[in-house]
DNA sequence: ACAAAAGTGTTTTGACTACACCCATGT
DNA sequence: ACATGGGTGTAGTCAAAACACTTTTGT
C-alpha cells in the first residue's frame, strides 16, 4: 500500500478547523465566522480552511486564523491539536478530513471577516449552536478538552495576559468550570505548585476597580499540575 | 476557500498509523511490521496504511491492523486517536498526512505479516527504535499518552483480559509506569472507585502459580477516575 | 517447612475544606 | 464609613502512604 501512485485514489482534501476560545466579561466566548459561500452560506462556523501543499496543520491553522478573522501575530495564542474528524459525509461536496484545534487566547482583539468569511465575531459559548458542518461537535469537544486540561495542566494561564493576578486566574477556572472556588485555598494551591506562576518583581496593580491592589504574576515554566486541581466529582453518574 | 475544485490542489494522501501496545511477560511491547517496499524497505515500522474513499480513520485503522498483522476481530481492542502528523516531508514520496492511533490489547495473539508487511512481530518497547518515517516519535507520543491516561481514566483494564485479578491490574500500572506500587493501598484505591472494577460472581482463580488464589474482577462501567491515581511527581524538574 | 502471592488492619502524615479574619483601595 | 476585592491564619476532616500482619496456595 505504501508504494503507490499518488493519483490512484480519489484525492482527499485536508482542512483545519479552529475552536478559538477566550474569556470576555466573565463568560466563555468562541470565535465564529459567517460563511460567505455554499455550502452553509450565511451559517456560522468555526474558522478554518484547506491545507496548502507545503504547510503543516499547525501552520495552516495560524494562517487561516489570520486570513479569516484578522487575528495575526496574536501574542499568547495557545494552539493545541484536538483530534481529526474523518467520517465520510461530513462535508457535502467531497471527502474532507479535518484536523481540529483548540486555541486559547487572552485579551481578545476585535476580529474582522476576510477571505471566505463574510464576518467574524466573538460569540458566547452558549449561543454558538447550529453551526455548519460538524462544528457543533468539534466545539463541544474543544470545550470538554479545555475544561479537563485545566485540572491537571497549567493551561489556565493561556487565557490570561502576560501578567495577571491570582484573582484573574481563579476567574478562568470558575468561568470554564461554572463553579465557585474558595479563594484562600485556590491561591495556596497555585502558589504551592512549583513553576505554575512566578511573581513579577515590579509593583502591584494599582487601579482597575475597587479593592486592594493585587500582586502580579507571570506564567511559570511548568506545564503539568502535580497534584491536579480537581473539579468536584460529578454526582449522580458512575464516574 | 471552501467552494473549491477538488483537483485544484496537489492531492494529499491520508494514512493511519497504529501504535498497538500490549503487555507480555511483564514488559510493554509494541506491534511492528517489517516494510516490504520502498521507502524504508526492510525497516520496522508501525502498522498502518492509506484511507479508502469511504471509510473513517477509525475504520481504516481496524482494517489495516487486520490486513498487515492478521489481528482481526480482536476482542477488547481499545482504539484511541492520538494526534495527526502533518509536517511536510515526513514521507519522502509525497505529501502524507497521518492520523495516529494508540491501541491497547490484552492477551496478545501472535501476529503474521500480510499486505505490505513482510512480517509482523511483538517487540519490547525499549527495542523499538529507528523505525521508519517519524514512527519513533509517534510511538513515544503513544506511550506518553497511555501512561498519562492511566492516572485519571480506567484505561488500565484495556490491557487486561475480560476477567482479571487485582494483581494483574496493578502489574499494568507498574509495567507502564516503571514504578512499584503498594499493594494494599492500590487495592483499596481501586475498590473505592465506583465502577472501576466489579467482582465476578464465580469462584476465585485456582492455580496459575504459587500463592493464594486471587478474586476475579471485570472492568466496570466507569471511564474516569475521580480522584486520580497519581504517579509519584517527577523529582528534580519544575513539574 | 517454606516461599510466594492475596488480602486485612493500623498508624501517621499531609492535603484539602471551610471558615474567620485583616488589609488596602475607590466611592 | 463602607463596599469590594486581595491576602493570611487555623481547626477539622478525610484520603493516602507506610508497614505489620494473616491467609492460602505450590513445592
Amino acid at each position: 500500500m505504501r508504494g503507490y501512485d499518488k493519483h490512484a485514489f480519489e484525492p482527499f482534501a485536508v482542512t483545519v478547523d479552529l475552536a478559538v476560545l477566550t474569556l470576555r466579561a466573565g463568560a466563555l466566548h468562541v470565535l465564529l465566522v459567517e460563511r460567505g459561500q455554499e455550502p452553509y452560506a450565511g451559517r456560522w462556523a468555526l474558522p478554518g480552511g484547506f491545507l496548502l501543499p507545503e504547510e503543516s496543520a499547525e501552520t495552516a491553522a495560524r494562517r487561516e486564523l489570520a486570513e479569516e478573522t484578522g487575528l495575526a501575530d496574536v501574542t499568547g495564542l495557545h494552539l493545541e491539536q484536538l483530534r481529526t474528524y474523518s467520517e465520510p459525509g461530513r462535508d457535502p461536496r467531497m471527502r474532507v478530513v479535518s484536523v481540529a484545534f483548540a486555541a486559547l487566547l487572552p485579551n481578545p482583539p476585535e476580529p474582522h471577516g476576510g477571505g471566505d468569511a463574510a464576518e467574524a465575531r466573538w460569540t458566547p459559548y452558549e449561543q454558538a449552536r447550529h453551526l455548519a458542518f460538524d462544528h457543533d461537535r468539534i466545539l463541544a469537544d474543544a470545550r470538554d478538552r479545555v475544561g479537563a486540561k485545566l485540572e491537571y495542566t497549567c493551561l489556565a494561564t493561556a487565557f490570561c495576559p502576560a501578567e495577571f493576578t491570582l484573582g484573574e486566574l481563579q476567574g478562568v477556572y470558575e468561568t470554564v468550570w461554572g463553579t465557585a472556588l474558595d479563594r484562600p485555598n485556590f491561591r495556596r494551591k497555585v502558589l504551592a505548585t512549583p513553576g505554575f506562576v512566578e511573581p513579577v518583581p515590579g509593583a502591584a496593580r494599582l487601579t482597575g476597580g475597587r479593592g486592594k491592589p493585587a500582586a502580579l504574576y507571570r506564567a511559570g515554566p511548568a506545564t503539568t499540575l502535580h497534584p491536579p486541581l480537581l473539579r468536584i466529582p460529578r454526582e449522580g453518574r458512575p464516574a
